[in-house]
DNA sequence: TATAGCCTTAATGATTCTCC
DNA sequence: GGAGAATCATTAAGGCTATA
């Protein structure tokens, strides 16, 4: 297999292939369509996947990728096209996300969102949405002192943690206290600050698409404060190495990658009995629930939580407070 | 005229597949 | 068997609109 420049595989790049011709078609420069590309961040790569998918169907359709330029009713290619997906089962998501892709297709080829988006699609596609809403239940989360706790036990036995180990009860600890993204910490640089403060600068890309900067002050208790561990994380360094990035593996000799430190984070998490299914971001979730039940009010979880529409996300997604708790209390005479 | 709820789409998480 | 790519899936923001 040949490799291109981004590292991807030739094969499974047939929806880079379609995207560049067709916008190529209309006249845009390569320069332009990667500028195109880079726009989406992360969300490129699944765009290219269900472009592919896309692509394969056209071809078993019989046409060739020179029809697509004389399509005069993009809609109802879009339509049909999620019509035979829901025919050979596809999941409500990759069937919105196929739209989306379409969609976005079409209207870089010049169309108006008009002539993509009718009553026509919007009927069909209202079973995957209703399908893809989320439905309000009660969810038991972990205890956030659990994840505590572990960490405070491992305090004074860092030396014998391995440098997986090490980097997962970092970032574990980052993203409990900053209810950052993984993403986010994992793009983020550190730097020390006086008085023992530790600064991590980031950007968030989902929502905001803006720079964020968290400062971390000692807390009483160094054990489980993310300032001790991260000054003990850098510390490890060689003096020529300090120049280094944060997430810098030794064992690797190179920085860690982003699934890496996901994988860390999930030993973590193993190691503290959290039972195995919770994802990484659930730390935010306990996080935030803990600050809740401790009565933090809606204006310091916005703050803290950086969330746009804050009490609606956080209420929707990480607050998992048991109604139990009220209800115990309604019980009582 | 504020807001609830829907819709679209980007951003991220988790798992599976490939290839060395 | 592990790194990295591909694939499948969820989470979240923000716009839009009906409604009280």
């Amino acid at each position: 297999t040949t490799r291109k420049n981004d590292g991807c595989l030739v094969r499974g790049n047939r929806g880079e292939e379609l995207f560049r011709w067709v916008l190529n078609q209309r006249g845009l420069t390569d320069t332009a369509i990667q500028n195109v590309i880079n726009g989406w961040h992360e969300s490129w790569r699944r765009h290219r996947q269900r472009l592919g998918q896309f692509d394969e169907y056209w071809i078993s359709l019989g046409r060739r990728r020179e029809e697509i330029l004389k399509v005069e009713d993009p809609e109802l290619v879009i339509a049909n096209f999620i019509s035979q997906l829901e025919a050979e089962d596809a999941t409500n998501a990759n069937q919105a996300n196929c739209r989306s892709a379409l969609s976005t297709l079409f209207q870089l080829q010049g169309f108006k969102k008009e002539k993509i988006n009718g009553v026509a699609l919007q009927q069909i596609m209202k079973k995957p949405q209703a399908g893809m809403r989320k439905p309000i239940k009660e969810e038991q989360i972990w205890n956030y002192d659990q994840l505590l706790k572990y960490i405070k036990s491992k305090s004074d036995q860092k030396v014998q943690l391995s440098e997986i180990e090490f980097l997962g009860i970092v970032i574990a600890t980052i993203m409990g206290y900053s209810t950052l993204r993984l993403i986010e910490v994992h793009r983020a640089i550190v730097s020390k600050l006086p008085k023992g403060c530790w600064q991590v600068k980031t950007a968030m890309f989902k929502g905001h698409d803006t720079g964020v900067t968290v400062i971390f002050r000692p807390l009483d208790d160094l054990s489980i404060c993310p300032t001790q561990w991260l000054s003990c994380w850098k510390n490890r360094r060689k003096k020529k190495d300090e120049k280094l990035p944060v997430w810098w593996l030794y064992s690797k000799n190179r920085v860690a990658s982003y699934e890496e430190t996901s994988k860390a984070v999930h030993i973590v998490m193993k190691a503290c009995k959290i039972p195995a299914g919770y994802t990484v971001t659930s730390i935010r979730s306990s996080s935030m629930t803990k600050s809740i039940d401790q009565g933090a009010t809606k204006t310091e979880i916005n703050r803290a939580t950086r969330h746009r529409k804050g009490s609606q996300a956080v209420a929707n997604h990480y607050d998992k407070n048991l109604n139990d708790k009220i209800r115990t209390r309604l019980a009582k005479l």
